[in-house]
DNA sequence: CGTGAGTTTGACCAGTTGGTCAAATCCAGC
DNA sequence: GCTGGATTTGACCAACTGGTCAAACTCACG
């Protein structure tokens, strides 16, 4: 295993093609699906190399899936509560389709994991996805106390935005193989802008 | 391999016994994650036992899934196009969240293998769920073009019903731990019904 | 250059896994 | 209760998989 101190110029390279390789076969079979030598084919390198990077398989996935988190809940943290509600939310909204069309893999990732009880990823979830849908849910409160957006409950709001747009990307070959030739998200946007406001948009 | 011509009682009781315990650690691990080893011991039956009623865990997978996909799609074949346009939608929400609530083993199931690309399914799927679709769809449409329902993509919209509903399912365990002592299921029912009665009601 | 730390890998190992097989056991129908 | 097919299993195998290790190779730097 390489010094932990100022990682060499070979060190980044390396690390980072393994995490992109890993990236690509885990989110396609799973942890348990993969194999550390699909990732060093997939990165150009050896086994045993890999292992010179990483002490394990599972601290390969530990140190993706930390790396991504980061970049997964940022969507969500960019809600501005001093913005205008409605908006705020529609735009969150196309923040997260747009993960689906351009981070499918990342997406993919977490969804096999959680799918399957998220035994390497709770802890993680349980603080940081937890607090910050907290902290969310509370300014949708706010919102809907004051009359800017309908009454519901936030946290099914909040469940229903990131089911909605992730299926795009963890669904993918169903909702391809079922719209043929048409790009699903093509009319994605526009039919999940209309289906929030009429959702939100209060009764005037 | 038992003959198969008229199966026995010893033979029935078997295979449901082993289908049933396949459908428990598939749908928790995954088709690769999952072990003969481990479907033999929840089944209560040795391993040779299995493969002398399965002739590979392959045919297990495979088994399982023809067996549960008229189940699954049987929601959506009760849409009744002489039907209440909306309310036969509403009700379809209803029984797609019923069974993410009583099936979410089935859910996590299919979940699992069409995240990872649906390789022992797409065949399935791209003749009886497709041929579904495009049927209702098209009852879709006519109501659209009605005025029955307010217009908008009616793909787009059975894929949303399948995003909500079955996310309660596929990421049981993280909706649970964000919404900590309360039943998500308590809420889910009135969440969906508003959301898509919003959705769909035309305007006047 | 030379050298020592940093990097790479072929060969190997132990544990797991899907699957086989011959022998043993069970059971329905005579 | 006998018998032949149906059922069950312990022992086994080959392939795969995560991980190790010593030896070889590379490279930055004096």
């Amino acid at each position: 295993m390489p010094k932990d101190r100022s990682p060499t110029r070979i060190q980044k390279k390396n690390r980072a093609t393994i995490l992109e390789a890993a990236l690509e076969v885990f989110s396609a079979h799973g942890f348990r699906g993969a194999t550390v030598d699909q990732i060093a084919t997939q990165a150009g390198l050896s086994k045993p190399n890999l292992l010179y990077y990483f002490p394990s398989k599972e601290a390969m996935f530990t140190a993706l899936l930390s790396e991504l988190l980061d970049t997964w809940l940022d969507p969500m943290r960019e809600i501005n509560p001093e913005g205008e509600p409605l908006e705020e939310i529609l735009a969150y909204v196309q923040r997260k389709l747009q993960m689906s069309r351009d981070l499918p893999r990342e997406s993919r990732l977490f969804a096999n994991e959680i799918v399957q009880g998220a035994p390497r990823m709770l802890e993680a979830l349980s603080t940081d996805l937890r607090d910050l849908l907290e902290e969310k849910s509370a300014v949708l409160e706010s919102w809907m106390a004051a009359g800017k957006i309908n009454q519901t409950h936030p946290k099914h709001l909040m469940f229903s935005i990131w089911a909605l747009t992730q299926h795009y990307a963890d669904f993918d070959v169903q909702v391809r193989m079922l719209m043929g030739t048409e790009d699903p998200f093509d009319a994605a946007p526009e039919f999940l802008e209309t289906f929030y406001r009429r959702m939100l948009t209060p009764k005037s």
